[in-house]
DNA sequence: AAGGTCACCAACCGCTGTCTA
DNA sequence: CTAGACAGCGGTTGGTGACCT
């Protein structure tokens, strides 16, 4: 099941299944200063691996709120709902199931309910003899699909924005990859989360983990970071109702920056 | 017990998009 | 405008365990 790894004899770069030793290593290193640059990443790490191969790994399975192990009857039927909509865009499909990457929905689809959609696929055309099917639709058009697929859950986010005011204490997030709406746990995907979990507990731990000491990397590009971290500081307090102070789109713009 | 085949899934590879100088 | 660097995405590969003959 897991690859046994080697070495790439040509660049002294390790390759195939990863040892605790690495992820802990890994793990310590984002933890403590982020994924500022995964090209260079491994080097300050310890690692012998490609910035490539370190990516994967953290979004795949180490990076905080990951879920591992079986799939649930629920999030099987959204995946084939969500690959009806948006076909094979993993990382689409990925943002509607929190604690699930991409790589592991595209494994789950190609593995299992791929043929589990052809099946029903059938039974469907069995049923409606001339009439478009909901698979058939989506193939014809799969764009028309996507954008009221965006419509419905921009809405639907609003509700959520506006009928759900996180509580916490006042803190200030400083954190580059939080700046940058890069995907060190807190993600660009934020606006697309639903789950009320996710908004009072993931997404708020992971602002006051990335607390200001983390966002010193060992690089002289520390200038940079503060320059880019500096440009404001986000204060979050929970006297403020967040439906009040950003609409979906503003928000989208404000965790893109 | 041994060999063959299949299913699963972690990881790799190559391409594309985005950003920056 | 362009080129290079980097991040991210999706297709594919390959190792392993389970199952079958």
């Amino acid at each position: 099941m897991v690859k046994t790894s080697s070495f790439d004899t040509n660049n002294e770069l390790k390759k195939g299944a990863w040892s605790e030793e690495e992820d802990q290593k890994l793990r310590a290193y984002i933890q403590r200063y982020g994924h500022w640059n995964w090209g260079l990443l491994p080097k300050f790490a310890g690692l012998s691996r490609s910035g490539k191969s370190c990516r994967l790994r953290w979004m795949n399975y180490l990076r905080p709120n990951i879920k591992h192990g079986n799939f649930t009857r629920e999030e099987d039927d959204l995946i084939v709902h969500l690959h009806n909509t948006f076909g094979n865009k993993w990382s689409t499909i990925a943002t509607k199931l929190p604690g699930r990457s991409d790589n592991e929905i595209k494994n789950r689809w190609n593995t299992h309910l791929k043929k589990r959609a052809k099946d029903d696929h059938m039974v469907l055309e069995t049923d409606h003899h001339g009439t478009i099917q909901p698979a058939d639709q989506d193939q014809a058009n799969p764009n028309k699909n996507q954008e009221l697929q965006l419509q419905n859950e921009g809405n639907m986010n609003l509700a959520v924005l506006s009928s759900h005011s996180p509580s916490c204490s006042t803190h200030t997030a400083l954190s580059p990859g939080w700046l940058s709406g890069s995907d060190c746990g807190v993600t660009s995907n934020v606006a697309s989360q639903t789950s009320d979990d996710f908004w009072t507990d993931t997404f708020l731990e992971d602002i006051i983990t990335s607390s200001v000491d983390s966002m010193f990397s060992p690089l002289n590009a520390v200038d940079d970071l503060v320059t880019r971290c500096s440009y404001e500081d986000i204060m979050i307090d929970d006297q403020l109702s967040w439906s009040m102070l950003y609409s979906y789109n503003e928000y989208n713009d404000f965790i893109n920056f």
